[in-house]
RNA sequence: GAUCUCGUAGCUCAGUCGGUAGAGCACUUGACUUUUAAUCAAGGAGUCAUGGGUUCGAGUCCCAUCGAGAUCACCA
């Protein structure tokens, strides 16, 4: 405690008041529990427990030829004693190996041994915890078991833990038992989560080799990583809620920005070729399994580029995070009971032609009111307000989009749902964007950038209606975005990604909750 | 936001018809110098999410609140 005050121990359990016992032993031995010095470490527990290597001599005696000397540091999470001896299991950044211990070896300890408190049978056997980190010193060898090990002969302790944490056990044919699975208690303590269940790591771990396969990928294609506002005086680029806030200073209202999409296009008019943000998004929505108020996009915009030269860079940049995080660097990924394969090209579909060859209905001739009825026969929930674009929209969502497993580019939307989007270069009524299903869900979205500023007017003057008629996500009018286009925006081709959808995709996981280090959790009421 | 399900020891979970709160692991004490879900013996540990109500008596039945999960609605 900052004051030097002590928590009061009443309301403590029994164990946490023992480790608190232990910790004040520690320090009337004479050994500091959270020593200021730094403990080098010299080598990692995978990298033993694979490298390893022994001979057998002539007479059967064994040979270690190498990690003759080692020092370790991490936390104990395993300890089986066995007379005068005892096994731990030692866990560190790579993973776990064995610790062997001998009271023999430290009978003579200098480290605070005394005749009163010896090092293994007092400090080691009764004030060590599970849980503890410590630092240790010896060498590798190989049990009559067959197990990697480290003979130690020095135990430093690192940082004592003073609750204990859920033991988490293997068995023999790798069955887990008592496993930490209380997702509220995983997510309210992702660090208890991360320590205890080395799966949960493993995906943190795929998520940012995700993001880092991206930048390398749009750096090699040339693009300029940027910043944008995070604080925006008009959230723009989105049809979402966003949350409000208010700087004092300039005494005027500020919003989270719900994409950063107009902040990249005025970038590609001040002449950058191409640039990319990775970075948060907020949007004062519903959670759910698949939503958290701040989540992660990725946005690129290249200069001189249409829609269709994005489904190509698409499909190349999908195959490259597919070899990066598959298991065996192929381009397949398993998902459920699908195995989907991210090697391109990937079928291309218009969403006309999609929904009439999984509802035989032709969207394209039909008229308002024969899609109402087709609707209503469906049990699709439509109301009076939508349009012909929305009926379209709607039939899609719940008759086309969970067909649409393996990746899929669906083509050319209805203008009416697409307020930043160029006109298509032959169909009327229609623009040139795609978004990319995979696994029955959307995972990207683009178009080639409408960058008419006059027919850009005209879209945010119709978004400006929305919202008169009560439309909460309608787009603000945003006149210094217009005045950049009217300066002249190149030909741009611009796409969207969520990034926790694709580690969601990527990892097999179901809730994005399991993709984020800390998802919005309620607070907790002691 | 709506509906359903759940909340019992540090963790994972039992708890019958409403009748003294249970198990495994963890913890404590003891035995064991190559064990490994170590084993063996003994023991301790609980505001049954919170607050009301019904009842002679509530972990259990009822109501409210808090938190979580699932489904739906909205969205990426």
């Amino acid at each position: 405690m900052a004051n030097g005050q002590q928590p009061s121990t009443h309301n403590m359990t029994e164990q946490e008041l023992l480790r608190r016992e232990s910790l004040q032993k520690l320090r009337e031995l004479g050994i500091e529990p959270y020593p200021a010095e730094m403990f080098e470490v010299t080598h990692h527990a995978a990298d033993i427990v694979a490298n390893y290597q022994e001979e057998i001599l002539e007479d059967g005696s064994k040979n270690r030829l190498n990690y003759q000397t080692v020092a370790l540091a991490g936390r104990i999470m395993a300890a089986r004693e066995a007379g005068k001896a005892m096994f731990m299991n030692l866990q560190d950044a790579s993973g776990r190996i064995q610790l062997y211990l001998r009271r023999d070896d430290f009978v003579a300890s200098p480290d605070g041994a005394t005749p009163e408190a010896p090092m293994f049978d007092m400090v080691i056997k009764k004030l060590l915890d599970l849980g503890d980190y410590v630092g240790v010193s010896g060498f590798a060898f190989k049990t009559k078991t067959g197990e990697v090990t480290i003979h130690v002969q020095q135990l430093k302790f690192l940082s004592k833990s003073l609750r204990p944490l859920p033991i988490v056990k293997r068995d023999a044919e790798g069955n887990i038992h008592d496993a930490f699975t209380d997702p509220e208690q995983r997510y309210r303590m992702r660090y208890v989560d991360l320590t205890v269940n080395p799966e949960v790591r493993a995906t943190f771990v795929k998520r940012t080799r995700l993001i880092k396969t991206i930048r390398a990928f749009l750096d090699e294609l040339g693009l300029l990583e940027v910043e944008t506002p995070i604080l925006q005086p008009i959230h723009g680029g989105a049809a979402a809620r966003p949350f409000k806030t208010h700087h004092n200073a300039l005494d005027m209202p500020l919003y989270l920005r719900i994409a950063n999409e107009l902040y990249l296009k005025r970038l590609i008019v001040g002449g950058f070729d191409g640039v990319y943000e990775l970075g948060k998004m907020f949007r004062n929505e519903g959670m759910d399994r698949t939503h958290n108020p701040e989540f992660s996009m990725l946005e690129f915009y290249v200069a001189y580029k249409d829609y269709f030269w994005l489904m190509d860079v698409t499909e190349r940049m999908f195959e490259r995070i597919a070899r990066a995080l598959s298991d065996d660097g192929g381009t397949k990924i398993q998902s459920g009971a699908h195995v989907l394969e991210f090697a391109g090209p990937y079928r291309r579909l218009t969403m006309f032609d999609a929904i009439q060859e999984y509802t035989g209905l032709n969207v394209e001739t039909a008229d308002e009111s024969a899609l109402r009825n087709y609707c209503r026969q469906q049990g699709i929930e439509i109301d009076k307000t939508m349009g012909k674009a929305k009926l379209i929209d709607e039939i899609f969502g719940e008759k086309v989009e969970k067909h649409l497993i393996q990746p899929t580019f669906l083509i050319d939307y209805p203008v009416e749902m697409s307020p930043l989007t160029k006109k298509h270069r032959s169909k009327p009524g229609l623009v040139e964007r795609f978004e990319l299903f995979v696994n029955g869900k959307e995972v990207g979205n683009a178009y080639s950038e409408l960058n008419d500023p006059l027919d850009q007017r005209e879209r945010f003057e119709e978004q400006l209606n929305l919202a008169a008629r009560g439309d909460e996500e309608a787009m603000a009018m945003d006149e210094d975005f217009l005045r950049a286009l009217e300066y002249g925006m190149p030909p741009t081709a611009g796409i969207g990604f969520g990034i926790d959808r694709l580690a969601m995709l990527f990892t097999g996981q179901s809730s994005i909750q399991e993709v984020l280090f800390f998802p919005q959790m309620r607070p907790e009421t002691h």
